[in-house]
DNA sequence: GTGAAAGCGCTAACAA
DNA sequence: TTGTTAGCGCTTTCAC
C-alpha cells in the first residue's frame, strides 16, 4: 500500500492534519521549524506521494484540463494540443484530449462517461457551450472557447479569419488569378464563416465569379479526389484558395499529378500554417494562426474562470499572418 | 450542487445503497424490479451524474490512461496518441497525454505531480519503466511498452525495424545507390539501435562505405539544414536512408533547394509512413509502421494486466511493411 | 431484497 | 502551535 499522512502522523506520534499542513505549505508562519522538519524528512525518506483522488473529492479539483473538439486529429490540431499540453503543464495541471464525434450520439454527455476536469477548452467547436452548459441546472463549468469557430457565452479566444482571408484572396487576385476557386467542406460553405465570407466579398469587388469547390470527405486523400475531379477540364481555376493546410497539401499533389504546374498555371493559398506546407518543393502560402498566443490566452482565461466563476465574460480577438511562398509568386 | 445518490435514496425513502446497487447494475438478480425502476427513473430525472472522483476513491482506479513518450508532438505520434484515444473511448477509458522531457528533472515523479491512473502506455520510450516502477516500494502500475523502443521487463508491443529497415537499404542498393547515407539523430545513433544496425549491415555486405549524416536538433528544419551541408559537396551520397519520416521531409526540401533531382541524383527512404510522405510531388518511399495494430494491442496488453496485474509479461512483435513510392523509384 | 455502518485519504472548521 | 472532528460521495462488507 502506498504510504498516507497518517503512517507518518503516526510513525512522528502527532496529528495527520499536522502532516497535511506540512505537505501542503500552509501554516507557514505556526508550525515549528522542529515538526516542519520532522515532517519533511519522513515523508520524502518513506516515499510519501498524496494521493491527488482523495485531495479533489474534498477540494473539489482534479487539476484537470479537457481539450474538447471534433477534428484533434489533423496536424493543426495536434501541434495545438501539444503546445496547450505544455503550457498547462507549467501550472501542475495536465490535458485530456476528447475527441468529440461529430454524428454520434456522443455528443450527449450520457453516451461516454467522461473523468470531472476543472476546466474545458473547446477548440474550433461551437457547440460545446450550448452541450456542457445546460446539461444539468448545476452551475456551467469553466469552459472557453478557441478558435476560428466558438460560441458567445463564454470566454473565448478568437481568431479573426476574415481580414486575412480577405487579404489572401486579394493577393491572389493581385498575381493575376481570374478564375479564383474556394475549397472548403460541405459544412463549412456557408454565410457566417469567416473564410467563405471573405472570399465571396473580394470576388464580387473584384468583379470576378466565385467558384466553389466542395468537398464531402474529411482527408487529404478526399481533398486530392475533389481536385482531381475539378481541375481537369479546360474552364478550371488559376488559383485556388483552400480552407485549411490539409485541403491545400490535397491540392498540390492533384495539380502535380495533373501535370499542372503551382503557381504557373494554378496558384495556392492554405490556411493554418502547419509545418508541412514549408516543405514542398513549392512551399504554399498560407495564413499562420497564432498557435502560441492562442493556447497562453485561453489558459489564462480558464484558469481565472477556475479561480473566480462569476468573473465577467472575457474575450480577445488573435488576428493570424498572411505567409507568402512561391505557391503564390509568379 | 450535483444530484448525490443519496439525494435520490432519500427522496425514495429507501437507503443510498440500494441506489447505489441499481445505478451500477450489482445484485441483477436481487433487487426487485419495483425498487430498480423507480430508482432509474428518478436517477434520469434528476439528472444524475455519478461522482467518478469518489468511486475511485473507493475503487481505486480511474479510468484514466497515461500516454507517456518523449516527442510526442511529432505528426507519427500524434496520430498514434489519436489512434489509442479512440481505442480507450470504446472501452469508457481517456487518455492523458504526458510528454517527458528530456533534459530535464520530470524524469523524477516527484517534480512534476501527476494525476493517478489506471496505466501507462510509453510509447517510444524506453526509460517508461525503470522510472515508474523502482520510484517507490509499492507495487508497478501496469505499463506496457509500445513502439520500437521499450524495456524488457514490462509487456510490450514491439514493432521490429530492423528487418525492414534491411529491406529498405537493400532496396536503394538494388537500384543503384552506390553512396547510400543515414540520416539519424545524435542519440539514435548507435549500436543497438535496430535501423542503425540493419543499416551498417547491409552497407558491409554490399562492399559500400557507411556515411552518416548526424543531426542535432529535433525540428524539420534542423534536418533541413544537416542535409543541406552534407549534400552540397560533390561527394555527396546519392541514396539517403532517414531515420523517420520528419528527417525525410527535411531532406526531401534541402535537396529540391540544393536543384539535386529525386531520385535521379539522390534517392530517399524514410520512415513511419505519416501522411505527409505521401503528399509530395515525389512521394516518400517509407516503412509504414501499424500504427493501429500497435495500438490496439498495447491497449488489450493493458487492460488485461490492470485487471491481472500478475499475469505473466505478454509481448508482440509487429512488422512494418516498406512502401516504395517515386522517391526510390528509378 | 434491503439497510446500517465503515471507510477510501484527504482537507477544513473549530477547539484547545 | 497542534489536535479533534466531520465529511467529500461513493462502494463494500455484514447483518437483517
Amino acid at each position: 500500500m502506498a504510504v498516507t499522512i497518517r503512517d507518518i502522523a503516526n510513525e512522528l506520534k502527532i496529528s495527520h492534519t499536522t502532516v497535511s499542513r506540512v505537505l501542503r505549505g500552509k501554516g507557514e508562519n505556526f508550525i515549528s521549524d522542529a515538526t516542519r522538519n520532522k515532517v519533511m524528512q519522513l515523508a520524502q525518506a518513506m516515499g510519501y506521494q498524496p494521493n491527488r483522488i482523495a485531495r479533489a473529492l474534498v477540494t473539489g479539483h482534479t487539476n484537470l484540463i479537457a481539450l474538447i473538439g471534433a477534428h484533434l486529429y489533423t496536424p493543426y490540431s495536434a501541434q495545438v494540443a501539444f503546445q496547450l499540453a505544455q503550457e498547462l503543464k507549467r501550472n501542475h495541471y495536465e490535458l485530456i484530449v476528447r475527441t468529440m464525434e461529430e454524428d454520434s450520439d456522443e455528443r450527449h454527455l450520457l453516451a461516454a462517461p467522461q473523468f470531472p476536469v476543472d476546466g474545458m477548452i473547446a477548440f474550433d467547436y461551437p457547440l460545446g457551450a450550448i452541450e456542457f452548459s445546460d446539461n444539468t441546472g448545476s452551475p456551467s463549468p469553466a469552459i472557453v472557447g478557441m478558435g476560428a469557430y466558438f460560441l458567445e457565452q463564454t470566454d473565448t479566444v478568437e481568431i479573426d479569419l476574415f481580414s486575412v482571408t480577405l487579404e489572401a484572396v486579394q493577393h491572389l487576385v493581385e498575381i493575376g488569378c481570374r478564375r479564383i476557386a474556394y475549397l472548403v467542406s460541405q459544412k463549412c460553405n456557408q454565410i457566417g464563416d469567416d473564410r467563405h465570407d471573405a472570399y465571396q466579398r473580394v470576388i464580387e469587388e473584384s468583379g470576378l465569379q466565385p467558384h466553389y469547390i466542395v468537398t464531402y470527405g474529411e482527408s487529404r486523400n478526399a481533398y486530392y479526389q475533389t481536385v482531381i475531379n475539378a481541375c481537369q477540364h479546360a474552364d478550371r481555376p488559376d488559383g485556388i484558395f483552400c480552407h485549411n493546410d490539409d485541403m491545400a497539401i490535397g491540392a498540390y499533389r492533384a495539380l502535380c499529378d495533373l501535370g499542372l504546374k503551382v503557381p504557373t498555371d494554378v496558384a495556392l493559398v492554405g490556411c493554418d500554417g502547419i509545418e508541412d506546407t514549408e516543405y514542398l518543393e513549392r512551399p504554399i502560402t498560407t495564413i499562420m494562426q497564432p498557435i502560441k498566443e492562442m493556447c497562453a490566452l485561453a489558459w489564462k482565461f480558464l484558469k481565472q474562470r477556475i479561480q473566480e466563476p462569476d468573473y465577467p465574460p472575457q474575450r480577445v480577438v488573435l488576428q493570424p499572418k498572411l505567409v507568402i511562398r512561391a505557391s503564390s509568386q509568379r
